[in-house]
RNA sequence: CGGGGUGUAGCGCAGCCUGGUAGCGCAUCUGGUUUGGGACCAGAGGGCCGGGGGUUCGAAUCCCUCCACCCCGACCA
């Protein structure tokens, strides 16, 4: 391709809308233009890097025995009414009806179409197992949608989902594509880390995602610094020593409208852990849909609202309004465990702790010396504080430490979550009917095109790893004398015959601005053809911002095509 | 949805407080001089100042309203 020719609108300047590397970094190299909220043009560097992308996730889908298909972004409403998601999946499922008044939807997820076209066609036990899977996008109305191509709500997805008669076989499927995702990840260049994770609105019994190290992460990560254990926050178990507690009885105390805990803490000089913060949240979903629950975790820890709605069975918690709060027995500010008229789930970490302080459910009143086990005769037990760093790694007792990620795959093993009410049904080997186990297994590939950004960057522009650039070479010729530009058209030639990818830059130019291109567009090598060493017969060839070393022109092509490492 | 901020040329910004009919840098076009790390000179084009309404003799500027975008929050009672 011929710079002068090619539509890669660079920019000096970052733009002033763009936060994070990737994002500035997109839109300054002229791969990405914004349409509107979350929704991205995908110009021609752009769509080079994703179509790379995708070509190593097909590759290693394909070697590791799925097969890929097409499925339609536009779904029916009956489909998600089948399955139960129609409701439950909230309003980022953006719906809409069509000219017959018929309730459809932009799939943001693919279980339901491909659960009935297998269910259509699945008859027989010998059919499977089968891993199906396509590449294609996905729309998902974010209620925030941020940072370029990390969040947006149309993007392009890779999803698979395998069937199965039994669990054992879907178990290990799960392993065959957890170890696909490594390939895929390795291929890619990333630094990343397979780790525990929530189900989600998705559902099922067993997940892993796999994270990108980057602090502009919006996941955040625990792992232990001993051993390989790794978790979402929202999923992490660890365990915190509880400090020594007195057997005091409970009495009141007057805390005049201090209410944050760091507030009572201090004003009745206590340690933050010595409290108990009691959260009022109503339940959405499940056995307990609507009812008011008081969670309570030490005044140091956070709650984790996914943990909380675990332990519930519900599909999702919120805080309670100030009413359902006094209709609980509490007082917004100074509410306490002790004689709530809800139920009430604490924190592990707090079993068996007395000599705690907590809201009096009074207004201006904290109580001391509260022992749960004595005090709160309708707790109930359960996980629900959020790991902190230090915290002892349930596996082997190691420190944990928190990390940001960014979420660029995840594989469930769903069970029969969607294959139950979608009828998936096949004849067993014994005769009898049997319902299909199910996995499913995605892959944010224009979410990687940023994650590869965020890990591959320096001060002059994007650094990709050879194999997902744009182009691999960039081709500058330095001034336009008929000798530079012979020599420089025979180098182009001979470089797209051997199959080498490359962007050479004839612009009138001066050096300085194309190489300040190619190196904020990332291009790894650098081919540079000048009066200088032609006078010596030879080209200057270079990795992105490393010293040039002269190489003979007769050996140019090979001396390239081995440095690019014939990817492609 | 709540809070904060920003909309002025393709990009980055000034002007707004204190109304008088729009400016700077980069980019673009023309001509010339240049050509090994974001050149220089001369000239030129490009803006319903986010939309609508109002106040005023007069609005980018003041008021109302809508829209768009960005950031934070939507767990700490």
């Amino acid at each position: 391709m011929k710079y002068s020719q090619f539509f890669a609108p660079t920019l000096r300047d970052d733009p002033a809308d763009a936060e994070v590397v990737s994002h500035k970094l997109l839109l300054r190299a002229g791969y990405i233009r914004r349409v509107t909220s979350g929704v991205y043009d995908f110009l021609p560097l752009g769509l080079r890097v994703l179509r790379r992308i995708e070509q190593v996730v097909r590759e290693e889908m394909n070697r590791a025995g799925a097969q890929e298909l097409l499925m339609p972004m536009v779904q029916p409403g009956e489909l998600w009414e089948q399955s139960g998601r129609m409701q439950k999946y909230g309003p980022e499922l953006l719906r809409f009806r069509d000219r017959h008044d018929h309730e459809s939807c932009l799939g943001p997820t693919h279980e339901e179409v491909i659960c009935d076209l297998v269910a259509r066609e699945l008859r027989s036990y010998k059919q499977l197992p089968m891993n199906l899977y396509q590449i294609q996008s996905k729309f998902r109305d974010e209620i925030r949608p941020r940072f370029g191509l990390m969040r947006g709500r149309e993007f392009v997805m890779k999803d698979a989902y395998s069937f199965h008669a039994d669990e054992d076989c879907l178990n290990r499927e799960y392993a065959n594509m957890f170890a696909a995702y490594q390939r895929i990840f390795t291929r890619l260049g990333l630094r990343f880390r397979p780790v525990e994770a929530d189900t989600g609105s998705i559902g099922g019994s067993s997940s892993h995602e796999f994270h990108v190290l980057a602090d502009s992460g919006e996941d955040l990560i625990a792992h232990c610094a001993k051993c390989d254990y790794a978790a979402n926050v929202e999923k992490a178990v660890a365990h915190r020593s509880v400090p020594a507690s007195g057997d005091a009885d409970l009495a009141e105390v007057s805390t005049p409208k201090v209410t944050a805990v760091e507030d009572v803490a201090s004003y009745l000089k206590v340690d933050a852990a010595q409290l108990v913060k009691t959260l009022v949240y109503r339940i959405a979903g499940g056995p307990h849909d609507g009812a008011v629950v008081a969670a309570c975790v030490r005044g140091d820890d956070q709650l984790q609202e996914i943990k909380l709605a675990h332990a519930l069975d519900a599909d999702g918690v919120a805080l309670a309004s100030d009413a359902e709060i006094v209709a609980a027995g509490g007082v917004t500010g100074f509410v306490g465990p002790q004689g709530l008229k809800c139920k009430v789930l604490v924190d592990e970490s707090l079993k068996g702790a007395s000599g705690l302080v907590a809201g009096a459910n009074k207004a201006d009143l904290h109580v001391n010396g509260l022992d749960i086990g004595r005090d709160v005769a309708n707790a109930a037990f359960a996980d629900l504080r959020q790991a902190r760093a230090g915290d002892a790694c349930p596996k082997c007792g190691g420190a944990m430490e928190l990390s940001r990620g960014i979420e660029v795959g995840h594989v469930f093993a769903l069970g029969k979550r969607y294959t139950e009410p979608m009828k998936v049904e096949f004849q067993a080997q014994d005769g009898k009917r049997d319902i299909a186990t199910m996995g499913c297994y995605g892959i944010g590939v224009s979410r990687l095109v940023a994650a590869i950004i965020e890990q591959c960057h320096d001060e002059s522009g994007i650094a990709w790893p050879v194999q997902v650039a744009p182009f691999q070479v960039a081709l500058i010729s330095l001034g336009q004398s008929d000798a530079v530009q012979d020599a420089a058209g025979k180098a182009y030639a001979e470089f797209a015959a051997a199959g080498i990818e490359v962007l050479w830059d004839e612009r009138g130019e001066r050096p300085g601005v194309k190489f300040k291109d190619a190196e904020l567009m990332g291009i790894p090598l650098q081919v540079v053809i000048g009066e200088r060493g032609l006078a010596d017969g030879v080209a200057e060839v270079a990795r992105r911002c490393e010293a040039k070393q002269p190489v003979q022109l007769s050996e140019l092509t090979v001396h390239v095509h081995a440095l690019v490492g014939g990817v492609h």
